[in-house]
DNA sequence: GCGCAAGTACGAAAATCTTCGTTGATATAT
DNA sequence: ATATATCAACGAAGATTTTCGTACTTGCGC
């Protein structure tokens, strides 16, 4: 054959793929025209844009396609915390090599996190402590 | 006038970019030869790549470049720790929705941090939960 | 001085990513 | 049933990134 129906690890997502990913983890399921909509909402993008990035990410096995009805209805087929994982190792190695401490750090210094977050994080750390 | 010359921020480094600015930032103001010595160890890329690559950088700001000498001397012109602050930024927008808790939740799943570690950023935590 | 080694500059190819226009098919409203 | 709107497919242009090959320059050894 030719298309990648690949068993392996779908590749990282690139920018515009991820905007879309965001919306499918949010809302589910949705067809083109669902999701054209609600990224047009911060983008200034065309619907067929929309539609050839959908095509691309089904060969890449992002997503997956429902051809049933008309409107086809796609799907996210990678879990978000699966490709943020994805990404936060790469960016890891790339940029921090390896240290999750030192990433943590500019993470924190660079939004400001709310002190429901700080606490979120600080019980996190607490865990993998006591677990340790 | 033609060249970037800008005041502004440079822009987010490309990965090839990164490698050899953490080159630069590990190692000092480097030549192109010695960048490349030192990138060929983990790559397999010919010379005028990284010459290239260092001569792009000029122009984008990243790095500066010292052409006194025959063999031009290129410094790192943007800090690691500001780069590291960028990219994580740009992680935390395009991926998290802005929650730095969640990035953090999954920096420490993606790679197990040791005890020290741990310590680190719990301190850190602490330190901002008491400033608030 | 001459030739070789080492350097920079430059153009351009290859790969990837993003964007859209056009075409042809299908449903919907009148 | 005919016109209109909606949709998928496709090709291709534009942008960016990564990669070299080639040409030109400059220093150095002999």
């Amino acid at each position: 054959m030719h298309g990648q129906t690949s068993l392996r690890t779908p590749p990282k997502p690139t920018d515009a793929e991820l905007a879309i990913l965001r919306v499918l983890w949010r809302r589910g399921p949705a067809t083109v025209r669902a999701i054209h909509d609600e990224l047009g909402a911060l983008q200034d993008t065309g619907y067929t844009t929309a539609l050839k990035l959908l095509q691309i990410m089904t060969e890449k096995g992002l997503v997956r396609r429902d051809e049933s009805a008309r409107s086809h209805i796609y799907e996210a087929q990678v879990g978000e915390a699966e490709v943020q994982r994805q990404l936060v190792g790469h960016l890891l190695d790339r940029a921090f090599g390896g240290s999750a401490s030192q990433l943590v750090l500019q993470a924190l210094s660079s939004r400001r996190a709310t002190p429901d977050e700080l606490a979120e994080i600080r019980h996190l750390i607490e865990e993998m402590e006591a677990r340790a």
